[in-house]
DNA sequence: GCCGTTTTCGGCCCGACTGTTTTCAGTCG
């Protein structure tokens, strides 16, 4: 690494690999959480933690003491860090790895290492197999199957890169090769362009007069680890993390055919084919062909669809889901689009785990263009994020009271909540509680792992009681590893349909839930989606177009979607269910 | 390791669930 592109990220997320390390160690718990803090502070900056640097000012970043700030400037100054080079000679790097088996944490990684002498997923899983694990304290029959479980599980797991990493690292390269010499446009293409959740390689494609600058440009990253190759019009590479990139280069007048061709779907891109060859055409990356082989040059992809005689077909929709014969019947959806966003109805403050005040998440979220905020932080009963009792909403109401005032009418704040759905399926607070907010987002957090039937009847429990306005993340899923709960879908939005109860989509890139397939249903079956960043910090609430870009692949249209409804139609919707119930 | 002080140490991140236990340890959110 060369010491002066090190990013926030980056630090952050070397950080997040001493703590891990450690914690596999046995150090004690707080000094792991003091690596955690900084590393968050570090992710969440909003200026370069190099310009702070320079500055002198390290040690005013929250959580960053004396002994981290030592450690970030040795980072800056020499690119390497020796107390982790000391750390990962006596913990084996793989141990950090086997952290994102599910039900492995660093106790037990810790155990069978100092115990079995187990530095990889592979002698753990021969271990557990031969029955070894269960003669350790603590251990049984029952956990060893848990752990292979475990292990099957992290196998099935792709290995690609899920877009909340891709997208942000694409966006980068973009920026960095928009300026070589020569060059007209640089855009994403492949699964990244079609808002897929994870990406193989990143596909990324140029329109330039000569491809020399850029190809040079392109390679000379230091931050490549192997170039895999290298061409005039195409060369391939791989960065750190197993990363891949390739950069295609094509003339600006050609450039329609071959974005279209590098944006996918395969499966789209075999239908499109089919089109051209009934009028008697072949469709290239390069162009069409006529049967006398003269051809047909597309500088944009609106032509290439217009030879074909379609429409244009939004990337997100290019899966081969009907897309085609959708446009050719002029039936494609009018989808939903960022702009017509006007309202955040889940997000967290200081009163709850959110990192803002009150103030500052109206005021961030007023800049963003949004006319109306919920504040809806979570109950008591998630006691790990400080949730709030009965009394705390009281006193957050006064709050909100004082800052809608000195805020105007620039931005509306609603008193929400983000409710915890109980193992039971009760909810956290009383009906009569939860009669006096605004607005009340239901959601599950624990035990994702009951049978189907009884974690679906207990979601419906919520959909049915009347307070409750929307289902947030509803199947608890996390990307890349942790699968969601096992709901029967179809009931719980037939429930959410007949209660008038919306399902969110949570724009974070790590849960994208609903998904765009599930999604598309309920909005065809007619219900009511919302889009929200669960903001804990200033930047989740630049989120929102991962959630956008799910609901575009689903098929969603604005109408569909409360939050781009005026908000006196909001809030007579809103008002209309309170009295109702 | 960081932070704040009634400032140089003591507190910081809690509770449900599970599997192993017979009173607790590990994982998860």
């Amino acid at each position: 690494m060369s010491p002066d592109r090190i990013s926030n990220q980056q630090l952050a997320d070397t950080f997040n690999l001493i703590a891990d390390l450690l914690e596999i160690r046995g150090e004690v718990i707080y000094k792991i959480l003091a690596y955690r803090k900084a590393a968050e502070s570090l992710a969440e900056l909003n200026n370069d933690a190099y310009d702070i640097w320079q500055e002198g000012k390290l040690t005013q970043i929250p959580g960053v003491g004396k002994a981290i700030a030592e450690k970030i400037e040795e980072i800056f100054t020499t690119g390497k860090l020796g107390f982790l080079e000391k750390l990962t000679a006596e913990v084996p790097l793989s141990l950090a790895e086997m952290l994102q088996v599910p039900d492995l944490g660093p106790k037990k990684i810790g155990l069978f290492w100092k115990e079995l002498g187990i530095t990889n997923l592979s002698e753990l899983e021969a271990a557990a197999r031969s029955g070894k694990l269960r003669t350790l304290p603590g251990m049984g029959e029952k956990s060893e199957a848990r752990i292979l479980s475990g292990i099957e599980a992290y196998k099935r797991r792709s290995t690609r890169i899920p877009i909340g990493q891709a997208y942000p690292f694409a966006q980068r390269l973009i920026s960095r090769l928009s300026q070589a010499a020569d060059v007209v446009r640089v855009e994403m293409a492949g699964s990244l362009r079609r808002g897929k959740i994870t990406v193989g390689d990143l596909d990324i494609l140029a329109a330039a007069t000569d491809s020399a600058a850029i190809m040079a440009l392109f390679l000379s990253d230091p931050e490549i680890v192997r170039v895999k190759g290298r061409g005039e019009t195409k060369s391939s590479v791989e960065y750190a993390h197993g990363l891949r990139a390739q950069l295609w280069v094509h003339p600006p007048e050609r450039f329609g055919t071959a974005w279209q061709y590098a944006t996918g779907s395969k499966d789209h891109n075999v239908r499109l084919r089919e089109l051209a060859l009934k009028q008697n055409l072949s469709l290239s990356e390069h162009a069409f062909t006529r049967p006398d082989g003269s051809e047909i040059l597309c500088a944009t992809e609106e032509s290439v669809y217009a030879t074909l005689g379609l429409p244009f077909i939004p990337p997100e929709l290019r899966e081969d889901r009907g897309e085609i014969q959708a446009a050719l019947q002029g039936k494609l959806p009018k989808l939903i689009e960022i702009e017509d966003i006007r309202s955040e109805l889940h997000a967290h403050t200081t009163w709850s785990d959110g990192h803002l005040s009150i103030q500052q998440l109206a005021e961030a979220a007023g800049r963003r263009g949004r006319k109306l905020i919920v504040i809806s932080d979570h109950s008591a009963s998630l006691a790990i994020t400080g949730g709030l009792t009965t009394e705390d909403l009281q006193r957050q109401r006064e709050e909100i009271d004082r800052v809608q005032q000195l805020l105007g009418d620039s931005i509306l704040i609603l008193q929400g909540i983000e409710v915890e759905i109980r193992a039971d399926g009760s909810l956290d607070f009383p009906d009569d509680v939860l009669a006096d907010l605004d607005i009340v987002t239901a959601s599950l957090h624990t035990s994702l792992r009951q049978p189907r039937q009884q974690i679906t009847e207990r979601l419906l429990k919520a959909i049915h009681n009347p307070h409750v306005d929307i289902i947030g993340h509803p199947t608890g899923r996390m990307l890349p590893n942790r699968e969601g709960a096992d709901l029967d879908m179809e009931a719980v939005m037939k429930a959410a349909i007949e209660n008038q109860v919306a399902l969110e989509i949570n724009a974070h890139p790590a849960r994208l839930d609903l998904d765009d397939i599930n999604a598309r249903r309920f909005v065809e079956m007619g219900g009511l989606l919302a889009i929200n960043t669960d903001a804990h910090a200033e930047s989740d609430l630049d989120l929102l177009h991962f959630g956008i870009t799910t609901a575009r692949r689903g098929w969603v249209e604005a109408p569909a979607v409360l939050n781009t409804w005026e908000i006196p139609k909001l809030l007579a919707w809103l008002k209309n269910r309170h009295d109702t119930r």
